[in-house]
DNA sequence: GTTCCGATGTACT
DNA sequence: GTACATCGGAACG
């Protein structure tokens, strides 16, 4: 994987990330869902600098960064950069593609669009946990293959935030059906 | 379709 | 103590 791809903003890595493939130890998908955070965003666990839970964020680029979420889901984010530490992309949902069968033992018999529309279901359906904080994405158990062609985009405000509510840093592949919530219908195209 | 709730780790007042 | 980048299930309409 190429390094400089994550060593830019966040805004970009977060659409640059949309189409991408995603597996971790061969189960994954198409990337449909992202949202952008950075130093300067009141909504991004960096915000108030380095701790114990969010070093990933200040670590190297190209690596994980999970944590946990209201004790008990975790969340996938990629570490990116650019001159500028604790940034990164939150992956929110991916269509599922490879590993079907794995994802149903981890997350019961439910429809495909439901496996991964969200970023906890993602985590477990991909087997992601506190375990593969900070590891880089170049290498197992991780495997994230570029888009040939870079996919049509919407846009929109993120998700379960109340800081920084009105940044439009939230990107989707345009009229997927595995996102975890719709984009509003007037979502401007990227 | 909607709202409400409980599960509970980590950061913070 | 409160807030939080969530989810699934229950209750309701």
């Amino acid at each position: 994987m190429p390094h400089a791809l994550f060593n830019e903003p966040a805004e970009t890595v977060a659409r640059t990330l949309i189409g991408a493939e995603l597996e971790v130890d061969g189960v994954g998908g198409v990337i449909v869902e992202t949202e952008a955070y950075d130093i300067s965003d009141p909504a991004s666990h960096s915000f108030g600098g380095p701790t114990r839970r969010n070093a990933a964020m200040f670590g190297a680029t190209g690596c994980a960064y999970v944590y946990r979420i209201y004790g008990l889901h975790w969340c996938f984010n990629v570490v990116c950069d650019a001159g500028q530490p604790g940034s990164a992309v939150l992956v929110r949902a991916l269509e599922p593609r490879t590993g079907l069968e794995r994802m149903h033992e981890r997350r019961g018999l439910l429809p495909t669009a439901s496996l991964c529309s969200g970023p906890g279901k993602l985590c477990e359906a991909l087997g992601i946990d506190g375990s593969l904080n900070g590891r880089p994405l170049d290498q197992a158990p991780f495997a994230l293959r570029l888009h040939a062609q870079p996919p049509e985009l919407v846009q929109g405000v993120r998700i379960g935030i109340t800081k920084g509510a009105e940044t439009p840093w939230r990107f989707g592949l345009k009229g997927s059906r595995f996102l975890s919530r719709p984009f509003p219908a007037m979502a401007a195209t990227a």
